[in-house]
DNA sequence: GTACGTTCATTTTTT
DNA sequence: ATGAACGTAC
């Protein structure tokens, strides 16, 4: 067999690669090629006789696994790893451990795996069930706490026992509610699968050993990111050999609100004594003044991996370049056109270049921008393919004819398309399973037909549309069984009048039925391990790789991707934008410093994944929902030095004053506004662009005068802010 | 009881 | 933009 890919390693990268026995944690810079490493160390062991099937590979999130996959796709020159369960996330791994050995569980083999949306739905329903209210106990909160006990090895027992105020009693009977509902549906959350797997294997020795057995060799990437469950579940699986492999950088941990634990590489070399530490930090990525901001922002960190990062190239590289503008629409405008300018002169593809932002709401101006400029773009996660209406519409009626006791599913559609099943119906539904146990659709059931046995009444027209949808179901699970899934959705779609349904009731009808179009063939091209359980391996994919819009690679496109997403990638160009304080740092960080430490981390992993060029965009004024709010800069920009930056600087109209005036963790004033006359409603204006117009109102802003202003001839009435705008009175 | 229009409040990151 | 909550018409 030939391999390539041990050729060009350093001196460290290689020790690490053929350290084969023993425990070994590798600490390391961004742009050091962990993943490289990994996969060089997983090609090494294949050459001296290892299969790769007693090698397993963890990672974090999707994009890595796939990476990984590839690479060592390429470096074997064969296939096998397509399908290797055991290369993939922590989530997929776990579910593949627990479904093969489902018989030494009270599970069903085919359990559902509930996502964010089916946890909200349970816990709304539950807090409907208690009479507690939703305001005060935020599903998405609850959800955080139960996230944390579950990830902590707490079980629910436990968590009842150490409580002490009512909030927190009720919290624990909402978690109780959450997870018998859970067990009724035959359905595990993410948490879920890692604490079963953690039992499974805890529990039953043999099947242990035959884990250790078969996995000789274990490797996990982006270890900074695991939480104490995976930690553990790591420790069993490499109980006998010891032979575990991980890499990981404690300046990009970004996860600590999805409960990672810096600690499991603190105490790594505690529980491993024999631990061979490696520090890689010499930086392949990125040019030199890259890394240079890139240190600017993180050694700011009070909790710092103390280590300096240097460079793999020669050359300082480009300045970095700050980009300015008034709205989120100018600034997709600004890059779009940037973006043209570099394919134009450079070699750089579009697949080369990506734009990153915090938070996936940002990603509408850019996809509406790009769209009309015709660069074609690839949007990673964002409203994802799999959460849109449609979608998760008809994927609910294949999940409920497949499991009748999916509670989240029946909920969604017992009245998609409407069809006379109304709230009042459908709280009486839920109330009499919450009273005697039952799945919603039993409750239906027996609401609808044996009225005498239950204190709860329904009349005769919501009990005969219950009759019709039970039928509608019973059909469906008569083609189901024999007909394939394209067919099932297409006599979904037919019987319940979905497209009518949707026509005359959603948005963009238009764009939904190609969506729809677009799950039944990514249905029909579905590759299976198992054909014959191809439905269930989809829905799993669904719930736990819902990444497909990201697929796509054989055209040029550019990337769409949050900073959390981004992490683990590199491009030759990166956009970071909306580098104002309230979107990164996030607002909701601001009063705690934990926080605020790791969206310096956030900010610090975007920088890096810039090989030669990388831009820093900020708007003066961002919309949000109805409603615009003027910016200040990021409190990060300032920490980067004037000399790597071209453009304008948040630093230079500060140039002359002390650093240490401007009060990091305080609400920090928009330094660039330029010192302005006051300005009216009811005068004549003249902007650059739009040529004279008349001022409609002018209202003070924070730092300056929000202008609407009506143009002569068709151009129509603009908002501006004064500073920005260029405007002159005349 | 249901459908449908209006109003009001919401406001991160992901497996 | 989206969903819950409320009011009104059938």
């Amino acid at each position: 067999m030939q391999i390539n890919a041990l050729n060009n390693l350093n001196e460290n990268q290689n020790k690490a690669v053929k350290h084969i026995d023993g425990p070994a944690l590798i600490i390391a810079g961004p742009g050091s090629g962990k993943t490289r490493v990994i996969t060089s160390r997983i090609a090494w062991l294949v050459q001296n006789n290892i299969s790769i099937h007693q090698i397993a590979a963890l990672t974090f999130t999707n994009k890595a696994a796939s990476e990984m996959k590839e690479r060592i796709f390429k470096i074997l020159d064969s296939n096998p790893v397509k399908y290797l369960p055991n290369i993939g996330t922590f989530h997929s791994f776990c579910a593949y451990l627990l479904r093969e050995n489902s018989e030494l569980l009270a599970v069903d083999k085919n359990f559902l795996i509930y996502d964010n949306y089916d946890q909200i739905s349970v816990i709304k329903r539950v807090l409907n069930d208690l009479n507690l209210d939703v305001k005060i106990y935020k599903p998405q909160m609850i959800l955080g706490l139960i996230s944390k006990s579950k990830s902590q090895l707490e079980t629910v027992e436990e968590f009842g026992k150490n409580i002490s105020t009512a909030f927190n009693k009720n919290v624990y009977e909402i978690y109780k509610n959450y997870q018998e509902k859970l067990t009724q549906s035959n359905a595990m959350d993410f948490d879920d699968l890692l604490v079963n797997a953690y039992f499974l294997l805890k529990t039953n020795i043999n099947l242990l050993l035959s884990y250790n057995e078969k996995y000789k060799y274990l490797m996990i990437d982006e270890f900074q990111d695991t939480n104490f469950v995976q930690y553990k579940i790591a420790r069993l699986l490499s109980n006998e050999h010891k032979n575990i492999f991980v890499v990981g950088d404690p300046d990009q941990s970004i996860y600590s609100w999805r409960n990672a634990d810096i600690t499991n590489i603190l105490n790594f070399k505690t529980d491993y004594p024999n631990t061979n530490v490696i520090y890689l930090n010499q930086n392949y990525r990125s040019s030199q003044n890259i890394i240079d901001a890139s240190q600017s922002v993180i050694s700011e960190n009070q909790n710092k991996y103390d280590r300096k990062i240097f460079s793999a190239q020669n050359s300082e590289g480009n300045l970095i370049v700050t980009v300015e503008s008034y709205d989120e629409i100018e600034e997709a405008e600004k890059i779009a056109g940037e973006v043209n300018k570099i394919i134009k002169s450079t070699q750089t593809k579009l697949s080369d270049i990506a734009v990153m932002y915090r938070t996936n709401a940002q990603s509408r101006a850019f996809e509406q921008v790009f769209s009309l400029n015709q660069i074609p773009f690839q949007l990673v996660g964002g409203t994802r393919f799999y959460q849109r209406q449609e979608i998760k519409d008809l994927l609910a009626y294949i999940r409920l004819v497949l499991n009748l006791n999916d509670d989240s599913s029946f909920l969604r559609i017992i009245n998609t398309p409407t069809r006379g099943i109304g709230k009042s119906t459908v709280d009486k539904i839920t109330q009499n399973a919450y009273m005697n146990s039952l799945s919603c659709l039993e409750s239906a059931k027996s609401l609808a037909n044996d009225q005498s046995n239950n204190e709860i009444n329904l009349s005769t027209g919501p009990s005969k549309n219950i009759n019709m949808f039970l039928d509608i179901l019973n059909n469906l699970q008569i083609k189901s069984e024999n007909s394939e899934i394209d067919e099932l959705i297409a006599e979904i779609i037919e019987t319940t009048k979905y497209r009518d349904y949707l026509i005359s009731n959603l948005s963009n009808p238009e764009e939904r039925l190609e969506n729809i179009e677009e799950l039944i063939s990514s249905i029909t091209n579905f590759d299976a391990i198992d054909p014959k359980n191809k439905i269930n391996e989809f829905l799993e994919s669904v719930s736990l790789i819902n990444d497909v819009d990201s697929i796509q690679d054989d055209t040029e496109r550019l990337t769409l991707i949050t900073l959390h997403q981004s992490k683990g990638l590199e491009y030759d160009t990166v956009f970071l934008t909306g580098l104002e304080d309230g979107t990164l740092p996030h607002i909701l960080s601001f009063d705690n410093e934990m926080e605020m430490e790791e969206e310096r981390r956030l900010l610090y992993v975007g920088i890096t994944r810039a090989k030669q060029r990388l831009y820093l965009s900020r708007v003066f004024k961002r919309g949000g929902w109805g409603k615009s709010e003027v910016k200040s800069p990021s409190r990060f920009l300032y920490d980067i030095p004037d000399s790597l930056v071209v453009g304008h600087n948040v630093n230079k109209p500060d140039k002359n004053s002390p650093k240490s005036s401007f009060k990091r963790y305080s609400n920090i004033k928009n330094t660039d506004v330029k010192k302005k006359p006051e300005i009216n409603a009811g005068e004549k204006v003249k902007h650059p662009t739009y040529g004279e117009g008349i001022v409609i109102s002018a209202v003070n802003s924070t730092d300056d005068i929000e202008l609407t202003i009506a143009f002569d001839q068709n151009k129509g009435i603009k908002k501006f802010l004064y500073s920005m705008s260029g405007i002159i009175k005349i």
